[in-house]
RNA sequence: GGUCCGGUAGUUCAGUCUGGUUAGAAUGCCUGCCUGUCACGCAGGAGGUCGCGGGUUCGAGUCCCGUCCGGACCGCCA
C-alpha cells in the first residue's frame, strides 16, 4: 500500500507528520502566489497547499496542468491551516506539498461531481460512474449496505440462516410476467427468472430449515415506475410451525431494528388494521396514516334533494381536511382539476366551506341549506375554519379518487413529513379476486397463500367471499412488505387451484413438485418479503428507488450507460434455435 | 395499451402562448491577473444542426403534422 491516510481522516492530532494521499482532484483554486487542490475520495477532502517560494517550482507547474477528476498522488506534511474550514471534517488541517503524481489524466466530465449536481437525470445514468462518485449517491449506497448488514444481524440472531436458490426456474402463468431464458441444451425451452424465491422457501420449509431467510434480486417483465424496477431486491423469509401473531411479531421486530439501529428512532407500535376498514377509511389498502382526513359516507344524508349527482350516486364519500376552508377559488378549481384528471377520473368535486364565523359556502347551496351542511359538518365531526371535500360516483373508482386527493392535501398541508414513519399491519386480504379481463378469479397475494380457516368452506361456492391469512406492512403510505400463512396441504392447495380455474393437469404440471412435497410431511408455515429497495428509499428519505441501486434501469427497462437490452447475434438465435417474428418475412 | 410534461451552448435553464435585428443567463471550459482560498475574486474569450423529418408562411427555436428520446402517471405489477 502506498497512500497512508484517506482523504477523510487527517486530523490536528496528525500534525506533523509525512503523509501519502491518493484520490481525485474535486477542485483546484489558484490563488496566484498559493494554490490548493481538494483531493476527494470516498471518506472525505482533503486540502493541499502549494505557495511559490515554498513549494518546488517544478511541483507547482505540474499542479497547474492538473484538471478535475485527475487521479493523483501526493505526499507532504500536515500542517494546521491559516484559515480553518469547519465545514468539512478536515477542516483544520492541510497538506504541504512536497511530492505530486499523476496516476491518471481526465476529460473535463459532462456534469458537476458534487454534492449539488448540474446534471441532469439521464447525463447522470450514462455516467453512473461519475454520478456515484458525488457525496449523496454514495451515501445512498452506504446506507443500503448498513441495511442488509442489520437485516442479516437481525435474522441471524434469530437463529434464521440465508440460502440461495436457483435464478434460472421455471415459468409460470400466474402473477407478472416472467423474464425468459432460452435453453442452448434443451431446444425450444425457456428458463424463467424468479419474481420470488416463493416455490423454493416453501420446500427449504418441507425440508426442515425451519426459518430461511435470503437478500435475493427478484424480476418482473412489467412496467416500471419511480419505485419499481424490472430487477429488485427483495428480504425473503420463511418460518415453519409458526402462525399469524408468530409472523408479525418476528418482522415488526425487524423493522423495529432497523429502525433503532440505522436511525435511531424507537417506532411506536404498529397499528393493525382489516383490509376492508382500510378500504373504507381510507379508499386504499396502503393507507397513510401519518394524517388523519378519514373517510366518510354521506349516503343517508345527502340523498333526497333533488341533487342529482349525488341521488343517482353508488357512493357519496368525503373528507374533512382540517384548516382548509379558506382555499381560494383558485386553490379549489386545482383541486377539482386534480381529481378529473384521466389518471384520477372522478367527475367533479362538491365543497362545504365551513367558515370560521359560523357562515358555511358550499359548492351545492342550490340543494342544501344551511342546516343541511351543518348536519354533514356534523357527522364529519368536523369545526369551523375546515373544509368538506366530497365525491360520488361507483364505488371502487369514487374510493380511490379521494385516496389520491387525501393524500394531494396530506402533502399540500405539510402533514407527511419524511422524518415521521407511521407503521401499519393491514391484515386480512380477500385470497382472491375477480378479474374482468380473464373473467377468472386471480389469487390477490399468491396461490399458495391460506385461506382463513373459517372461511374455507365458503371456496367453491363463493370465492370471493374467502378471507386470507395475508398481512402487508405499510409504512407512511408505502407497502414495505408482504406475506401469508401459507398452505400445507395438498388437498387445500389443490382447491385453491380449483378456485383459480387451474385444471389438475394444468396444477399437476406447473406445481407438481410442491403438490409433491406437501405430501412427505410439510410443516405448517408462512412467511414474508420486504422491498428492500424501497426500504432503502424510506430511510433515504426519498420517494424513488433509483437512487438506492448503483446500476438502475430508467423508465423504459434500458440501462443507457451499457445500452442494452439489445440485439444477439445471427449465431447466437442460430445455437437457441431461435428466429425474430419480424426477421420471418 | 393510454394520459400528461419536457428536448435550445459541455451542463441546467429562459425565450415558444403573441412568428420578425446578431438566440440569451448562470455554471462549466480556455487565457491573463491575484499569497489564505474553501460557491475564491477580477478581466477577457471560445462555445448553438434550437432532438429529427415534413408542412404552413415573405420569414419558424416559436404555429401544424409525424417521429425519436427522456421524465411522471393510469392500466399492469399474484
Amino acid at each position: 500500500m502506498i497512500r497512508t491516510h484517506n482523504c477523510g481522516e487527517l486530523r490536528l492530532s496528525e500534525k506533523g507528520a509525512k503523509v501519502c494521499l491518493e484520490g481525485w482532484v474535486q477542485k483546484i483554486r489558484d490563488k496566484g502566489g498559493m494554490l490548493w487542490i481538494d483531493l476527494r475520495d470516498r471518506y472525505g477532502i482533503t486540502q493541499l497547499i502549494m505557495e511559490e517560494g515554498k513549494t518546488q517550482d517544478d511541483i507547482l507547474a505540474k499542479a497547474r496542468g492538473i484538471g478535475r477528476e485527475y487521479v493523483i498522488r501526493t505526499t507532504g506534511v500536515v500542517v494546521e491551516r491559516v484559515s480553518k474550514n469547519d465545514k468539512i471534517p478536515t477542516g483544520d488541517i492541510e497538506i504541504a506539498v512536497e511530492g505530486l503524481s499523476i496516476l491518471n489524466e481526465a476529460k473535463v466530465p459532462p456534469f458537476l461531481i458534487e454534492g449539488e449536481t448540474d446534471g441532469g437525470e439521464e447525463l447522470r445514468m450514462k455516467y453512473r460512474y461519475l454520478d456515484l462518485r458525488r457525496e449523496p449517491v454514495r451515501k445512498n449506497l452506504e446506507l443500503r449496505h448498513k441495511l442488509m448488514n442489520a437485516t442479516r444481524n437481525y435474522l441471524s440472531g434469530k437463529d434464521f440462516i440465508e440460502i440461495e436458490t436457483p435464478v434460472l426456474i421455471k415459468s409460470t402463468p400466474e402473477g407478472a410476467r416472467d423474464f425468459v431464458v432460452p435453453s442452448r441444451i434443451n431446444k425450444g425451452e425457456f428458463y424463467a427468472l424468479p419474481q420470488s424465491p416463493q416455490t423454493f422457501k416453501q420446500l427449504l420449509m418441507v425440508a426442515g430449515f425451519d426459518r430461511y431467510f435470503q437478500i435475493v434480486k427478484c424480476f418482473r417483465d412489467e412496467d416500471l415506475r419511480a419505485d419499481r424496477q424490472p430487477e429488485f431486491t427483495q428480504i425473503d423469509c420463511e418460518m415453519s410451525f409458526v402462525e399469524r401473531e408468530d409472523v408479525l411479531q418476528m418482522f415488526e421486530g425487524l423493522v423495529r431494528y432497523l429502525f433503532k439501529e440505522i436511525k435511531q428512532i424507537d417506532l411506536q407500535p404498529f397499528q393493525r388494521m382489516e383490509y376492508e376498514d382500510a378500504i373504507k377509511l381510507y379508499g386504499s389498502d396502503k393507507p397513510d396514516l401519518r394524517f388523519g382526513m378519514q373517510f366518510l359516507e354521506l349516503n343517508e344524508v345527502v340523498k333526497g334533494k333533488g341533487f342529482n349527482v349525488f341521488d343517482s350516486a353508488e357512493l357519496v364519500v368525503g373528507i374533512a381536511v382540517p384548516g382548509a376552508a379558506e382555499y381560494s377559488r383558485k386553490q379549489l378549481d386545482e383541486l377539482t382539476e386534480f381529481v378529473r384528471r384521466p389518471q384520477i377520473g372522478a367527475q367533479g368535486l362538491v365543497y362545504v366551506k365551513l367558515n370560521n364565523d359560523g357562515t358555511i359556502k358550499s359548492s351545492v347551496d342550490k340543494f342544501y341549506n344551511q342546516d343541511d351542511l351543518r348536519s354533514w359538518a356534523s357527522e364529519f365531526g368536523a369545526n369551523d375554519g375546515d373544509l368538506l371535500l366530497i365525491l360520488a360516483g361507483e364505488q371502487k373508482r369514487t374510493r380511490f379518487a379521494l385516496s389520491e386527493l387525501r393524500l394531494e392535501l396530506g402533502s399540500r398541508l405539510g402533514l407527511r413529513p419524511n422524518d415521521k414513519f407511521v407503521p401499519l399491519w393491514v391484515l386480512d386480504f380477500p385470497l382472491l379476486e375477480w378479474d374482468e379481463e380473464t373473467e377468472r378469479y386471480h389469487a390477490m397475494h399468491h396461490p399458495f397463500t391460506s385461506p382463513k380457516s373459517e372461511d374455507l368452506n365458503q371456496l367453491a361456492s363463493s370465492p370471493g367471499e374467502v378471507r386470507a391469512n395475508a398481512y402487508d406492512m405499510v409504512v407512511n403510505g408505502v407497502e414495505l412488505g408482504g406475506g401469508s400463512i401459507r398452505i400445507h396441504e395438498r388437498r387445500i392447495q389443490q382447491q385453491m387451484f380449483d378456485a383459480l380455474g387451474m385444471s389438475d393437469s394444468e396444477a399437476e404440471d406447473q406445481f407438481g413438485f410442491l403438490l409433491n412435497a406437501f405430501e412427505y410431511g410439510a410443516p405448517p408455515h408462512g412467511g414474508i418479503a420486504f422491498g428492500f429497495d424501497r426500504i432503502c428509499a424510506m430511510f433515504g428519505g426519498s420517494e424513488s428507488i433509483r437512487d438506492y441501486i448503483a446500476f438502475p434501469k430508467n423508465n423504459a427497462g434500458r440501462d443507457i450507460m451499457i445500452n442494452t437490452p439489445s440485439q444477439i447475434s445471427d449465431e447466437q438465435l442460430d445455437d437457441l434455435d431461435l428466429t425474430l417474428k419480424s426477421d420471418e418475412k
